[in-house]
DNA sequence: GTCTATAAGTGGATAGAC
DNA sequence: GTCTATCCACTTATAGAC
């Protein structure tokens, strides 16, 4: 096949194309070749949209931030506390939507668009609460820190169902622990809302 | 070379020196036949030590978490909250020490036997203090998130030091922004220890 | 703007000699 | 227990035809 008449490819195609099959076999999955195939394209035709490999990741991950709510800040209908609370639930909920590109997302340079839009509009809305703005800019990190670790890493993923697994003379409390594997998603959904709630607590307090 | 009289490598020697590789170059520097250079040996040999380079990557994982200081769960010289600030600021001490080999630690199934000791010591901690059980499990979770999100990404390091970077168009509030590259570990101590605290703080009112 | 062909290289892992 | 030799799948990216 030569040129077609139309494009068969676009930005947008591939993001979405390197999306779904990082949700579906994980980052390592990635390569220009199957993401092509993917595609119903051939390898090298990529290089027409994107310069690197790299350069497709940062838009997948840009586009997963991208996701995130961040009208609850300054539109004067919620205070910090409020508004705190539904960012973090809408950006744990755009992580994990996508979980395998989360350690891209988190070790990179977050330099990229969306992610300084919400950076942006966390530091105006805490300022505007009337944080300070050198704390105003730890809450932002500090949220960024708690989403993406509960995005990241399934702690109850970590245990395996069988109980035979944890010795008692190893692990004197783990007695239950194979009971944890049942309950995955549930165990980290409300590990991280207690956390959620605990620093929104404790930052109150330090609020002034 | 036939076989020498005394083993060249051992599985310490391998797993120090996949570290410090990892340290040095990044997670994806490590490749068996780069270790085993590294080692003075050549690439199979390693698999005489390990059946696979997950193997070694998990050994390494494990060796890192094992640095964690976890004596101060049930000693009797701590109360709960000063156990949990003390080990949380082992943990990212620990981590932060071999900062590239995190995203593989916190995505991996936690199922090794220091992580596991960990896991242990910090719910028996919280238990004997008069945590009910859940409760235990989900400030052990929460604690994994806020220490591994903050140990994986610098949050001050995703802005770069030019101003020009930040458009007010774009970014209204961002104005300041380009003087975090200049105090990253700074900012982000900070940002860890403020949410350290508000975590502890609102933990201890949702206690009874 | 997609194709074919291919460069130029890396990866993990195995077989069998010593 | 380390060696050499080797397999083979797979990688990103480029050159040039259409």
């Amino acid at each position: 096949m030569a040129r077609p008449r139309k494009p068969l490819l676009s930005r947008d195609r591939i993001v979405a194309a390197a999306l779904a099959l990082i949700d579906a076999e994980g980052l390592a999955a990635l390569s220009t070749r199957r993401l092509a195939a993917e595609l119903g394209v051939s390898g090298p035709s990529l290089y027409n949209h994107f310069a690197t490999k790299e350069a497709i990741l940062d838009a997948a991950a840009d586009t997963v931030i991208g996701n995130v709510d961040v009208s609850m800040f300054g539109d004067g209908r919620h205070d910090w506390r409020a508004a705190l609370l539904e960012w973090a639930r809408s950006y744990r909920a755009a992580l994990t939507a996508h979980p395998n590109i989360v350690p891209f997302l988190a070790v990179g340079p977050g330099l990229r668009p969306a992610g300084l839009r919400m950076a942006d509009a966390v530091f105006g809305g805490m300022v505007e609460a009337g944080w300070p703005p050198a704390q105003a800019t730890r809450i932002g990190a500090l949220m960024r820190y708690f989403v993406t670790g509960s995005a990241l890493g399934t702690f109850a993923g970590g245990f395996v169902g069988d109980p035979a697994a944890y010795d008692p003379a190893d692990y004197p409390h783990l007695g239950q622990a194979h009971r944890l594997a049942d309950h995955r998603e549930q165990v980290d959904a409300a590990a991280f809302e207690t956390g959620l709630r605990a620093l929104v607590d404790g930052l109150a307090l330090q609020f002034r």
